[in-house]
DNA sequence: TATATTTAAGACAATTAAGTCTTTAATTAA
DNA sequence: TTAATTAAAGACTTAATTGTCTTAAATATA
């Protein structure tokens, strides 16, 4: 799998936050009941993004998370390293440590282009540009429920 | 992550097999000591492989594994594949079950030639084609002790 | 001030992945 | 035929991830 659990609750939940386009803070329950996420996990997800300040929280009545900054200033790339890591795009992909230039694995040259070419296009899409999408193709972001 | 465990260890093991050219099998033993992977654990992944038909095993006194066809015949698709199995090249980056072009999610448009390219390096890369390289430019596939 | 609302934090449980160990079956060779 | 060698199979343990629950802290409002 490339992307953990946490961090696919984790983009999913944030750009249906970036698609309110609210002025205050959204409750992190609205966005579980919402998305289907459950709300405890979704809240430590949450906490990782506040902690890595992509996004701002508020506790108390009206309190919730909103967004730390514009949303064309945060990228799928910010999401993911700051749940998952930046394992994906630094680690050699046969696990060996301390492959590189000096002593590679047999993927290491194949490799390189190819994960550059995804950390491209985890910092092309910002939380705007896919919030745009959203809207323009009618995009989505739930499970179906039949 | 990109690659479980099991299948990084599986690469490697298959590959340092390929490389020792040898005509009959080879034990399981004497490859997990040489890449310091566990032996049973090992053993585990290489009957995934073996019942994958990508590997032979033969038992008893001088028994092992050797490969079930030529070495420019085995992708890394296909020992990716046969251990996590098909998902990383079927399933939606968002694991949003249903996604596809009648409902896509956010990333599939971006996702889909990513995920063909990641694809198409997985099939290009063939036994023979990585020990070659091993040979050549004196790659790795061990961990280093220091 | 008291109560309700909301996130933070951490304990705990369930599930999956990773790793170990033991027994069985197949095969060779003495 | 007996003993040694080797993979197969499955039980078991450990660790990591995922998910749940409870309590604490912060804040607003009545």
């Amino acid at each position: 799998m490339l992307l953990s659990k946490s961090t696919e609750y984790g983009i999913r939940a944030t750009l249906y936050l970036t698609s309110l386009k609210q002025e205050g803070y959204v409750s992190i329950r609205d966005i579980s009941d919402e998305l289907d996420i459950s709300f405890h996990f979704l809240t430590k997800i949450f906490q990782k993004l506040t902690q890595a300040d992509l996004l701002q929280s508020f506790r108390g009545p009206r309190g919730g998370v909103a967004l730390a900054r514009p949303a064309d200033q945060i990228t799928l790339l910010d999401l993911v390293t700051a749940i998952d890591g930046p394992a994906l795009f630094t680690e050699c992909v046969l696990g060996l440590p301390g492959c590189g230039e000096r002593k590679p694995c047999p993927l290491h040259e194949a490799w390189g282009p190819e994960r550059d070419n995804l950390k491209a296009l985890f910092e092309n899409a910002t939380l705007a540009s896919m919030a745009a999408d959203l809207e323009t193709f009618d995009l989505r972001l739930k499970i179906l429920h039949l």
